[in-house]
DNA sequence: CCGGTGATTGACAGCGCTGTCAATCACCGG
DNA sequence: CCGGTGATTGACAGCGCTGTCAATCACCGG
């Protein structure tokens, strides 16, 4: 590898000791500002950067965060892993990812055997992940802070999420208002939490508009594809289906605009149907898919600074405090509810 | 941070040195089988895991190698990525991002500070920053390993990739066995090098079938679905349109078939649609896509275990030796160009 | 049984940084 | 001008590992 400054060198060259320029490099306080300076000035004419291993080694942190995930949309992770390494960047963190199965029975020994591994400073843990009260109680017993990505039901951990369910109770009005009242709905994957809100959502416009939930109209999914699919197939092979499909996330709708498609339905005329994320595929379907955009690159970007200020912070014990932050979310009105 | 078992403790409980742990962990040879055996089955007991930032510091090597991409689709990089990461759980290596814009002036400096930084052993390097020469000249003088993942036109790395000509030619071989004689093609980035070679695979194949290559059935999109779809208005918005359109990649195939759809021609009756990649996307449009599918995950595990492969070998300065691995691509046959 | 050879092992320095703690400094009130 | 206080700085140990090199070992042929 190509040799690099080291701090030894800033330190001569700024004459004074490794430890002061230490100091500066972590923003400690107690460093006159013209010593500040002068350390900066040397650093940015020396192109210095800090060996992350020292740190690692030599400090109690590793500059380190983890991301865990479970097999998200690509889309999903893409977005996702974009806001928080940019997060990270602006600090000098690095990243660690770990891609594992919820389902696994030894899911929380090998999530602690990697945190003791990696000593990664911190988590992002993203669903359905977040929705294991005992995976995130090993994390806190390990006493690794970690913040939840999207809402999180059990367990008080800061979490950065939009409000899943007025997302779907206004979706769930905007189909109402365009005229629907046999609205069908397709729950998303049990184990995430989100799940459930988007369809408290969906029912709480419907009770508003004192329409009925019809339970033949719930169709349980799994947020992918092939389930909304088969359950558009199901719903629409009858002479009496439903107006609209509120699918709880874009593949599952996508899903159902294939299926509409199949069976020579017309969409939005026939069956309107709308999702929900924002997905590039949304967009790329025909035709586009009505739904509600989660700024997910910035609730990465948010959920790794929030991440970032309880590792600065020191321990940051008081798991109590979790605060919870909430995005702005976005209805997409498109063709697939209204006509283009 | 949750305290971890040392190399010192491992030596302990087996009774040899610290140096002789090392040894075995780092595979070393010329350690007794005996011996080997004894330590192995008390780091298996101790549940020892080498600490990563003491390895880099006081190694030559970081045990860590990056990954460069500019924006790719998010499918290809959640594929390419789980690849990597398998290729480096294997051998206990960590994996670095590096979103970078190809377009960026000052690329080669910026990527040249990050090696230094960040010590990486290695890098991959995806399309279309491995189609430039002076990354991959700056990042050779900088003596880091480099394997190139896709085709690679100009300087001579390994790389893993398909046949992308070969893919094309066939594919379009597969439209003109359908029927077709009036054939559009859709090229991909300029910037890309594999756009290139997909073109060379079409012209191939047509001249092959004595079939003339229509320069105004000939436009130059940019791998993205909304040039996809422009060039799609434009060229079904004539009556006498061509019968089919291959596109370079499918999130420009979808494009077309939304333009398609808008223009209320029937696929592939009135269009047929011909992408490359076999992205998610590719499956759930309507029709689904004809496409050729590139083993995208596989094609990362290579690389990676390539460029682990040449770490490993110490300085690997013989850049000539460049080798090629080709992985086998696989034409997928759907809706988009065949009726159902 | 002896010296020689190569395989096996260990002692020790040092990678570049941070944490600890002591030394020094600047500046205050009396 | 003096002692006292808190801000500022630096000396030094040590984080857990690998590289170097020397010591020791096993085993050979004569």
């Amino acid at each position: 590898m190509a040799v690099s400054v080291t701090i030894v060198d800033v330190a001569k060259a700024a004459s004074v000791s490794i430890k002061t320029v230490s100091r500066v490099v972590n923003k400690e306080a107690n460093v006159r500002p013209a010593t500040r300076e002068k350390v900066l000035a040397v650093i940015e004419r020396l192109h210095y950067r800090p060996n992350l291993s020292a740190r690692g080694l030599a400090g109690k942190r590793s500059y380190m965060i983890g991301l865990l995930y479970d097999s998200p949309s690509p889309s999903y992770l893409a977005n996702l892993q974009a806001g928080v390494l940019e997060a990270c960047q602006d600090v000098n963190y690095g990243l660690a990812l770990r891609p594992v199965a919820y389902g696994d029975a030894e899911l929380c020994t090998k999530v602690i055997d990697w945190l003791r591994h990696t000593m990664v400073d911190g988590v992002l843990l993203t669903p359905p992940l977040c929705d294991s009260v005992a995976l995130i109680d090993a994390i806190k017993d390990a006493g690794v802070p970690c913040v939840v990505v999207s809402s999180t039901g059990p367990g008080s951990v800061p979490a950065v999420m939009i409000d899943e369910k007025e997302a779907a109770r206004q979706m769930t009005q905007h189909l109402i208002q365009s005229g629907h009242r046999s609205i069908a709905f397709i729950k998303g994957h049990p184990d995430h939490y989100a799940s459930k809100q988007r369809f408290d959502g969906f029912v709480q416009a419907m009770q508003e508009a004192a329409l009925t939930v019809d339970t033949d109209l719930v169709k349980q999914g799994y947020f992918d594809f092939s389930s909304g699919k088969k359950i558009g197939e199901d719903m629409l092979n009858t002479h009496s289906h439903p107006t609209a499909i509120f699918a709880s996330n874009d593949d599952m709708a996508a899903g159902v605009i294939h299926a509409a498609h199949r069976l020579k339905l017309s969409v939005p005329g026939e069956i309107a149907v709308a999702g929900f994320d924002d997905t590039p595929l949304s967009r790329q379907i025909w035709p586009s898919l009505t739904t509600v955009r989660q700024p997910i690159r910035r609730i990465g970007q948010s959920a790794c600074d929030m991440l970032l200020a309880s590792i600065a912070d020191g321990g940051c014990q008081n798991a109590d405090t979790s605060t919870i932050e909430q995005l702005d979310f976005e209805l997409k009105i498109r063709g697939s509810s209204a006509p283009e």
